[in-house]
DNA sequence: CATGTAGGATTGTCGGACAAGTAGACCAAG
DNA sequence: CTTGGTCTACTTGTCCGACAATCCTACATG
C-alpha cells in the first residue's frame, strides 16, 4: 500500500485523535497541520477535509476545524445504528447457521486478556464484532459498519477514566451470541446482542454526561414531533 | 445553504454522471473538469476526490479518474445491504406501530404518477424508502442509508431501456408493508420488504448482464472459503 | 449599555511550476 | 512476425506564493 503524503498525514492525525494527543474540541488550523509535518498548506487542506469527510474532524464553512466531541446523544446514536446493521446481519448469519473462525478466535483473545488481568479489550472486541459482519461478504455493509467503528473507537478513547464492563461478562455474552447463531435461532441472537450493546451504549452515553436514562432505544427525535401548537 | 465554488462543481457532476452525459467507465481528467468549469485544477482535483469518496468514481493511484461502472455483483450488493438496513427498521418501526406520513405521501404520490400512465417513479419510490429510515431519527442510520440511496440511482440510470416493474405492484407491496407496520407485524414486514427488494435487485442485476441465479441473498464469498488444503 | 467598526487571523480559490508515475508507441532483437 | 525493452507524452502529486472573502474579537463611539 504505497500512501501518498496525503495519506499519511490523515493515518497520523487519526493516531492523534485516537490517543487523545489533540484533544476533542480543541482547533486544528490548516497552518498548523502544514507546519507540523512541513507540508504545503494545499496538502493539509485536503488532509483536513478528508478528516472532516470521516468526522473525525467537524467544520463549518470558514471556520477553523475542530477535533470531534461526542456527546450522549451522538453515542447514543452510534450504537443505535450498530445495533439495527448488527441485528440483522446476525439474523442472517444465523439463517446459515455458520460462525466465522474470526469471530471466535477474536474472542478468545478477550478471554486470554482477561484472564492476564487486562481490561482493555477494545481491539479484539471490534474485531469480533467485525468480524461477523465481514463474513457476509457484502463490500457495502462493511464499509459502513466501517464508518461506524471509527466513531466507536472514539467513543472509548474519550472516556478512559470511567468505568467499563467486565470482560469476563462480554466474552460470555459473545459466545452465547455465538452459540444462538449456529443453532439458527435468529430471533434469540439478535434480542441478546441488542441487549449486550444497549447495555454498553448506556454506560458510555451516561459517562459522558448524559442521564442513564430507560434505555431509550430511539432518540427522542424518532417520534415525529407530536406537539405542534 | 452558501455552496462553495468546489460544492458546484461537485453537484454538477453528479448531475452529469446521472443523465449518462458523462458515461459510465468514461475517464475523466483533472484539466478536463478545471476547463469546463474556468476553475484552478487544484479545485477541480478537490472535486474529483470528493466524488471518488462518494464513489461516483472510481480511481487508481496516479490514474484518471473514471465514470464508476456497476456490474451484477455491485448491483446485488447495494441492494442486499439495502434490504439489512431498511429490514431491521422495519421491525423497529413495527415495534413502534408508527408510520411516518411522508412514507404514505410518497406512496401516494407513485400511485398518482401510475394513473397518469408515468412509469418513472424512481423520485417518490426512493422518497418512500427514506423515509422510513428517516423516521427512526438516527442521523448515522440515515446518512448511511443515504450514501446507498445515490448507488441506487445510479443503478437505475445505467439502464433506462430495460423493463420495469409496475408500479401497481410497487404501490401495492408498500401499502402492505406499511399495514404490518402499523399492525405490529415486525417479520412479516421485514420478510415483505426483503421480497420486494430482492425481485427489484434481480431484476436490475440481470439486466446488468448477470445470471438470474437462485435469489441469492448472499454472494458467493459469503462463506469463508472452505476448501482449505 | 448597545452598537458599530477596524484589525487580525483563517479559509477559499487561483495561477504556475516541477517531479514522479503510467500507459502506450516505437524500435530492436530473436 | 512475435517478443521484449526503451522512450515519450500525458496525467497526477505536491509545492510555492498570492489575493479576496469571511469570521472573530476587541475596541471605539453614541
Amino acid at each position: 500500500m504505497v500512501t501518498s503524503v496525503i495519506d499519511a498525514v490523515v493515518e497520523d492525525l487519526k493516531e492523534l485523535v485516537l490517543s487523545r494527543e489533540l484533544a476533542p474540541d480543541s482547533p486544528l488550523t490548516e497552518a498548523e497541520v502544514a507546519a507540523r509535518y512541513d507540508v504545503a498548506r494545499a496538502t493539509a487542506k485536503a488532509a483536513i477535509e478528508r478528516l472532516v469527510a470521516e468526522k473525525v474532524l467537524v467544520r463549518r464553512n470558514h471556520k477553523t476545524a475542530r477535533v470531534v466531541k461526542l456527546g450522549p446523544g451522538d453515542v447514543r446514536d452510534i450504537y443505535n445504528t450498530r445495533i439495527y446493521l448488527e441485528s440483522e446481519v446476525l439474523r442472517r448469519l444465523a439463517g446459515l447457521g455458520e460462525v466465522p473462525e474470526d469471530a471466535r478466535a477474536a474472542n478468545a483473545e478477550i478471554a486470554a486478556l482477561w484472564q492476564q488481568g487486562t481490561w482493555n479489550i477494545v481491539g479484539p472486541d471490534m474485531r469480533f464484532h467485525t468480524a461477523l459482519i465481514d463474513s457476509l461478504g457484502s463490500d457495502r455493509t462493511s464499509s459502513a459498519y466501517a464508518s461506524l467503528a471509527f466513531e466507536v473507537k472514539l467513543c472509548m478513547s474519550q472516556l478512559q477514566g470511567s468505568q467499563r464492563l467486565s470482560p469476563e461478562i462480554i466474552v460470555a455474552e459473545h459466545a452465547k451470541i455465538l452459540d444462538l447463531i449456529t443453532s439458527g435461532e435468529a430471533d434469540a441472537s439478535a434480542a441478546l446482542l441488542d441487549e449486550h450493546l444497549s447495555r454498553a451504549r448506556e454506560l458510555l452515553a451516561g459517562a459522558l454526561g448524559g442521564e442513564p436514562g430507560p434505555a431509550a432505544y430511539l432518540p427522542s427525535s424518532a417520534l415525529p414531533a407530536s406537539t405542534p401548537a
